[in-house]
DNA sequence: AATACGGGGGA
DNA sequence: TCCCCAGTATT
């Protein structure tokens, strides 16, 4: 493109975001802060499912400072159903490192934000950009092909190569000022126009004299990406264990899936009735009541749980330092308990006439 | 280069 | 059922 091309396509991108830029929480006070939270949050995750956990989060722990001291716990429950948990430990991590090596500021500049654990390349991009108005791009999964679209890139964007290639061509679309507002055009853009499933609405869209898979006929075929692998199936047993008002949970191991995060006890392999009674009987726990619950299926990303479980009323409290016993009041208040317990939570709610 | 890591919404 | 989402860290 000619730079006075560049010129209009800037002029073009930036003049349909200030008319049509959706308002989010974010965007009413671009602080680097909030612009760092919610762009931890929006990783892997809708913005219409962010938006809650943002204005709660944001409520509670205003500043780097209290981000840097608040229990573990804690901020596990305020991201309780966000998934992808790690983010919520090393967003703790980086306050921390922020106010010992920072003085307590984000840094500006993307290689530095880069050195804070849970930022990568697109979030220290969209934090300099946006936040401190630097010229840097800011590549997500919209950027990635609205500009396969641009370019008419036929090749697989999961290779580094190409997408290297996007990004030397989006470097070169990049403006001198009103970066941070260009980037969120773009992602934008992909978002509400130049979408992933369905016809991309090329006839709205701001910058479509620009494309040439519009020309080609060819942007609802782009971009293209390698075939996703299979998710694994893990069949698992749920035990439901109730002592007088209380419920079962046990802490899920530091590391791997749910880390940290709470849990119904849970077994390898669907037991059967007799299976469980006989497990409850090698334990030493004395069930009065043991019926089974209906099953229930989880997908997480690359699993997917099979789960049968059982509800074991017991007639004393078992001594196992593994279990804490908890009413589901306590749970929904302080415990982490992962989408993937929902059904059988559901269920001691209901018994418990909650 | 491939895999681990959540959860939900929409076709 | 599958894909995708304002991706990052680890192997």
């Amino acid at each position: 493109m000619t730079p006075e091309k560049i010129i209009e396509f800037q002029q073009k991108l930036l003049q349909w975001y200030t008319e049509n830029a959706r308002i989010l929480p974010w965007r009413e006070d671009p602080s680097p802060y909030r612009v760092w939270i919610s762009e931890i949050m929006l990783q892997q995750t809708r913005v219409e499912t962010v938006k809650p956990y943002f204005e709660r989060f944001i409520k509670e722990i205003p500043t780097i400072e209290d981000l840097a001291k608040l229990p573990e716990d804690r901020l596990l429950k305020l991201w309780e159903g966000l998934g992808y948990y790690s983010r919520a430990k090393n967003l703790k991590k980086a306050a921390q490192m922020i106010v010992e090596k920072f003085h307590g500021q984000l840094p500006s500049d993307s290689k530095s934000l880069q050195s804070l654990p849970g930022i990568g390349p697109y979030t220290s991009g969209a934090i300099s950009s946006i936040a401190f108005g630097q010229r840097t791009p800011a590549i997500d999964g919209n950027v990635i092909r609205v500009m396969a679209r641009i370019l008419a890139e036929e090749r697989n964007v999961d290779d580094p190569k190409v997408k290297k290639n996007i990004e030397n061509a989006l470097e070169r679309l990049l403006p001198e000022h009103s970066v941070g507002d260009f980037n969120q055009a773009l992602m934008e853009l992909g978002a509400t126009l130049c979408i992933p499933k369905g016809m991309p609405k090329c006839l709205q869209c701001p910058v479509n004299s620009f494309c040439k898979g519009y020309y080609q006929d060819m942007a609802q075929y782009l971009p293209r990406k390698s075939p996703k692998k299979k998710r694994k199936i893990e069949q698992k047993t749920i035990e439901v264990m109730q002592w007088e008002d209380k419920f079962a949970l046990r802490k899920r191991p530091e590391e791997g899936l749910l880390s940290n995060l709470w849990e119904f006890p849970q077994r390898e392999g669907h037991l059967s009735l007799e299976q469980c009674k006989k497990e409850m009987k090698k334990h030493n726990i004395e069930a009065r009541r043991i019926i089974s619950l209906p099953p229930s299926k989880h997908i997480f990303s690359h699993i997917e749980w099979h789960m049968i479980g059982y509800h074991i009323l017991l007639e004393e409290c078992p001594k196992n330092i593994e279990l804490t016993w908890v009413t589901p009041g306590e749970i929904r208040e302080k415990y982490s308990l992962p989408s993937a317990f929902k059904a059988y939570y559901a269920f001691i709610e209901l018994i418990s006439g909650e």
